[in-house]
DNA sequence: CAACAGGAGGCCT
DNA sequence: AGGCCTCCTGTTG
């Protein structure tokens, strides 16, 4: 969680057109026309697992010294790959296109409720309410700010990230994403394999056995709720699903049975 | 008291 | 019919 929200700060900073210029349409990255649609980012020394902010601060040592616009452009390729990955991961798991321009006043809601449960933002309750997509992404930050004093102001940054990177995604995660429901099982896997955004509610105890350990009980209630629309949505009924994946032989309790402790039977 | 187990009925695709 | 959602009773730590 931590993560994007750095992210977010430095690519702020490290944009050409920095503070509130009045930027009218989505502005794709003025440079290198060609060659950035590459995600992968395999030229970039970082192993698969490991966390970015050792890597970036390396890489800003060096950029002090010299070098600064090739140390920069490295930093940019590798923190736009991980953000990328992460508003794919969010696209999936809210079932909403990864372009803001193309949300319905319902994705946008969606997207409100998560992110600031996601990053722990004071709740705007209705703030941003019967807008659609085009109409949220109108709104400058000073109008983000005024109709949601305390976090409108952040999130009118992570919706500037997601426009800046939705429509190089939306294709991919139009085919990928906007199909068929998603399973309980398979929510709950895309969760943890995003420990820095939800590790926090719901981290592995051990991959190699599948267990896992639910650390917030409502909060992942409240995320699953908000993929399936059901405001209702608890722990209770969360863990009743989950039960039902025991005869299935999809998820079970582990051989020494904890609180809030799962296993996957067949580890991925 | 919250998590846990599991029956039962309803709803939606 | 399968996969939840909801509501329920009862048990357990």
């Amino acid at each position: 969680m931590l993560l994007t929200e750095d992210v977010a700060w430095l690519l702020k900073g490290a944009e050409p057109h920095t503070a509130s210029a009045p930027v009218p349409a989505p502005s794709p990255a003025p440079e290198e026309p060609e060659q950035c649609p590459v995600i992968d980012s395999q030229d970039v020394p970082l192993a698969p697992g490991s966390s970015l902010p050792p890597v970036l601060q390396e890489q800003e040592e060096e950029c002090s010294q010299e070098q600064e616009e090739c140390s920069l452009e490295q930093v940019q390729t590798l923190v736009v790959g991980e953000v990328l990955k992460d508003i794919e991961t969010a696209c999936k798991l809210l079932n909403i296109p990864a372009d803001p321009l193309e949300w319905s006043s319902g994705n946008v809601q969606k997207w409100v409720l998560w992110t600031e449960h996601l990053y722990r933002l004071p709740q705007v309750g209705g703030a941003f309410q019967e807008l659609g997509g085009r109409e949220i992404c109108a709104l400058t930050e000073a109008e983000f700010r005024q109709r949601s004093p305390q976090s409108g102001d952040v999130l009118h940054a992570h919706l500037d990230i997601w426009r800046s990177e939705g429509e190089e995604l939306w294709a991919e995660a139009d085919s990928s994403c906007s199909g068929q429901p998603i399973h309980l099982w398979q929510f709950l896997r895309e969760l943890l394999l995003k420990p820095h955004s939800y590790g926090h509610c719901i981290r592995w105890l051990n991959q190699e056995k599948g267990i896992f350990k639910i650390e917030d009980s409502a909060h992942v209630a409240r995320l699953w709720g908000l993929r399936k629309n059901r405001p209702a949505m608890n722990y209770d009924k969360l863990s009743r699903s989950i039960r039902q994946y025991y005869k299935k032989g999809i998820i079970r309790k582990p051989a020494v049975s904890q609180r809030l402790v799962y296993q996957f039977l067949h580890p991925v």
